[in-house]
DNA sequence: CGCGACGTTGATTTGCCTCAACGATTGTGG
DNA sequence: CCACAATCGTTGAGGCAAATCAACGTCGCG
């Protein structure tokens, strides 16, 4: 199985905004990292089955969610040069609660959990990334909770228009509505109100 | 400014839960902690000024919060062994948007980011504590979103009760209305309408 | 071409909010 | 130790934003 060196490069990138390897150190951590491949709607792992690698992803988007009363509701997008790992499998603590699946066809960079536990022995130094890691994922985090407690949808879609372009642009309109914790007819109208009021600068 | 012992051991029984440190390493982690007491409904810092340190709860309850139109909403309660920090001033991205009280007297330990960005160049190893207390609060958050995303009101004040009775029994009914996302009359209700369709177990 | 997924629009329902009034409890100063 | 005010929780009535149910046009894909 090999990696594309564009892959690698983006992955290399990443972490080197943390911290510096030498040419063996980045051996060590490069040699654990393996490729996955998705498909458009291909799902990485369904809710309730473990999740036992982190991922790094290369390019496409993918998505979080849960099933409740029979429809899904998103939970978080991730795009290029993200990471993810659900953490439930990682602290040892249940199942996992969200499934995971590609919104565009994507390429991903995998890690497994012990794989990471061992490089965290060899190079003491990586546990910066592994919190570096978390703490953006929290902060991300904290940020979605803000919009939760204080927007309304129509505020909330708002703030992710200007904050998350992205997620409009490539994401299907439904999958956007789930991810905002409205019904797509209401995010449809939503828009609709919007694009008639549209905004007026400095008025 | 002295500790007392027994809120030192407190700590060093939470740090000791991740690594292992010698009498020598010791010293150089506990120079750095300072107590900081507060009484109930005293604030710890308000949103929109700067969280400098992170906190060891040694005993009681505080909570974070925000406010919008007018009327406080809860974020998240913090009992005695918890940790806690605004990350935004730590990851420098802004000011902070919630602000953290008291909610019964309090007993901290505080260390200021400086120090603890020290503490991570002195003792390499002390990454792992930061990294598995982001790793943690990013597992309450998550937990949280879920009820959220999932549950009704009454879902999730039965979720609370099962998992969390410590918040039940020593937070005032409406701030935990206000941690829920409802209003005090709407808790109250459901706290009637519980009390009239109790469990019945194996039902 | 035809099917299914997606987005839009309308009519109706509903869970929670808002406003208002009222006991119960707490805490504070005389 | 009591009187009083303030805070807290409860209950009722009415309103609203979003959910639900339903129908329909459009687009992309096999």
């Amino acid at each position: 199985m090999t990696v594309r060196t564009e892959a690698t490069d983006l992955l290399k990138a990443s972490i080197s905004k943390i911290i510096d390897l030498n040419d063996q150190e980045w051996k060590v951590v490069l040699q654990y990292f393996f490729p996955l491949r998705l498909k458009k709607r291909e799902p990485w792992f369904t809710a309730g089955s473990p999740c036992n690698e982190v991922a790094f992803l290369v390019s496409g988007c993918v998505r979080t969610y849960l099933v409740k009363d029979g429809n899904e509701r998103t939970g978080q997008f991730f795009f290029e040069n993200d990471w993810y790992t659900d953490y439930s499998t990682w602290l040892g603590k249940a199942p996992t609660t969200f499934g995971v699946e590609a919104v565009e066809n994507c390429e991903l960079l995998l890690i497994s959990f012990r794989d990471l536990e061992r490089l965290y022995q060899q190079l003491p130094k990586f546990e910066r990334v592994g919190r570096v890691m978390a703490e953006s994922a929290l902060w991300s985090l904290c940020l979605q909770k803000v919009t939760y407690m204080r927007d309304s949808a129509e505020e909330s879609y708002l703030q992710l228009l200007e904050t998350r372009p992205n997620v409009i642009e490539r994401v299907p309109q439904h999958m956007i509505a789930s991810y905002l914790g409205i019904e797509p007819e209401t995010l449809s109208r939503v828009r609709r109100k919007i694009s008639q009021q549209p905004y007026i600068a400095n008025a």
